[in-house]
DNA sequence: CTTGGGTGTGTTAACGCAAACACACTATAC
DNA sequence: GTATAGTGTGTTTGCGTTAACACACCCAAG
């Protein structure tokens, strides 16, 4: 620990701790002579501030908690990018945990973040547990919940509605004239937001009197490995499919490379959805349909919420904010 | 903010603050009937802890630093999520810096850092500013480095060889007997493991009397949308060339996609090698020859060093842990 | 030469909590 | 009955900083 306070630096320049305090600040005035004698004396003896004393006495931080899942799929790293990207020049300095797609987990953390006293608490999804809701419903503290707007908000959401993202991937489909319709989906117990594409991709099929004919779920985590197996799965399978909709790009991807490694034409045997526009999609030997979801965008939203609400009350209602996707009409369908 | 703290528990509970204290870190004696009283007052008028009264008092935070410079592609989410799991149990929260491989910028987070008193800071890379390297240095929490073990170390490198991860692709393409062989990379410019892969393939090339026939490098951060480009390129410029070094897996991922789309034969036209082993290149229609690099581990020993060595000395000399990596010698050469 | 506002610096009192110490009470042993 | 060890609780003090206030000085205006 740098034992060094800003009391050795005040006996060094000869003056006291709160000249020191201010030069360091550059609040109020301050000497040429003093200021120059207070700087050198700082960088002779090495000192760093110590935030948690400056915290403590002006009861409150520079920091913005930052609750994601996951880190093991591209699109949090990007909110995460965003938000940093969105706390940029406000001097606040994001502190993330990550929850597992756990809920209590994700009580816990929240709960680690407000002893915190943050300035501004951005969390993803809007699932939460009851008493994790409760706290960042008490705290005065800016909230603002991520990626998803379908559904309870604290206090300002800031994402897409999934359910017509999965809509318009159905709409899609139906309109090119395919009919047996199958979902290949990762393990999305705690993933609610796949869920919500999954319903809202439903209920337009059902609308049209159509259904989806086959549902394949996999037991692990979203990735391009388990896109293809559960993909070869499928397509093994005794039921004819001439589409698959996929829970993410990941899987979708996935399946694009079983279908690539085997020679199933693709979009002529069977089309491929997925759900996010990864940056891989743009390079494939042809173009994922998918939806491109703003994930950097609701990072970045989220964050300057927080930074504009900082000074003001809580809003009276909950506020929503619907970022717009693109749909890619892509090669694969 | 929530104004409620000890003292409001103490009076509603009709005890003394430090009992309140005592109980709820359970620390020291409580009579049952006392503990049941306090918990009771907590959860009745919502009491969260200020840590950073609590952190001021002990001296100490249970905040980890953690710098990485980019969040855009899989590698440093990864190192991110080890360094989570490593802190798992030791009751450490990580907190996230990005320095957009800009070493000033890493300047100004670990002074951040520091003046939060951290229980440890982790950084990627070896390379810093001397004010950066001087504070690592002066401190005495524990300071780990991640990703490289080839330079000059603090305290504790944790990492591999990216000298030897490069020169063993170098190797490989040379035992199979590829002479014309090219680099394309994104732009490095600040991204010294790439650069550092490079030059031990470069070498190696060299002691077989072999040179790199065409060097490509992007002027964007890496994307295989930016490899596919330049693979485009490259293949349609007059030198021959029978192999393909990329400075990482997107590139590479890139470059296979274009031979893909484009009919090229891999690896009888021309070999592709990479680096990192993204999840997404076991899902290929063809195994990627790449250099698996231990991403999730490099984050947890970093992460597990910094526990361990929280109550002892720093070491008098630096300590490397260089982490194996796995060659895969894939499909595509 | 007096007043007053700007300028520069110091003093005091929190901020909310936990370490260190003090002390009272209980039960057991001799 | 007294010593002893364990149990339960309170008091004091300080962590390093900043807000609020106090005060001294200087120069220009009247």
């Amino acid at each position: 620990m740098s034992a060094v306070t800003l009391r050795d630096v005040a006996l060094r320049a000869g003056v006291s701790e709160m000249t020191v305090s201010r030069v360091l600040r550059n609040t109020g005035y301050a000497a040429p002579a003093t200021r120059e004698r207070v700087l050198r004396a700082v960088s002779a003896i090495g000192y760093v501030p110590n935030r948690i004393a400056g915290s403590l006495a002006r009861k409150r931080t520079n920091l913005v908690g930052v609750l994601v899942p996951s880190m093991t799929n591209q699109v949090f790293p990007e909110v995460l990018s965003g938000v940093a990207s969105g706390l940029e020049g406000a001097s606040l300095q994001p502190v993330f945990g990550i929850t597992g797609y756990d809920p209590r987990v994700e009580e816990g953390l929240v709960r680690d973040m407000i002893s915190w006293r943050p300035s501004g608490i951005a969390v993803a999804g809007l699932r939460h547990t009851a008493a994790a809701r409760a706290m960042l419903r008490e705290t005065s503290i800016p909230v603002a919940e991520m990626m998803d707007t379908d559904g309870r908000v604290v206090e300002f959401a800031v994402g897409l509605s999934h359910r017509r993202a999965g809509g318009i991937v159905a709409e899609h489909l139906i309109g090119k004239g395919y009919r047996s319709i199958a979902y290949v989906a990762h393990n999305y117990r705690f993933d609610f937001t796949a869920r919500k594409r999954f319903k809202g991709f439903a209920s337009v099929l059902n609308t049209s009197g159509l259904s989806v004919v086959k549902t394949v779920i996999g037991r692990e985590p979203s990735s391009p490995l388990l896109g293809r197996r559960l993909t070869s799965d499928l397509l093994d399978g005794s039921e004819p499919v001439d589409a698959i909709y996929y829970s993410n790009d990941d899987m979708a991807m996935g399946g694009l490379m079983h279908c690539l490694a085997n020679g199933i034409r693709v979009p002529d045997s069977v089309a491929l959805c997925g759900y996010s526009g990864f940056s891989l999609t743009y390079a494939l030997p042809m173009q994922l349909t998918t939806v491109v979801s703003p994930r950097f965008e609701i990072g970045r939203e989220a964050a300057r919420y927080i930074v504009e609400r900082l000074g003001e009350p809580r809003p009276a209602r909950p506020v929503r904010r619907v970022l717009p996707f693109e749909f890619v009409a892509g090669q694969t369908s």
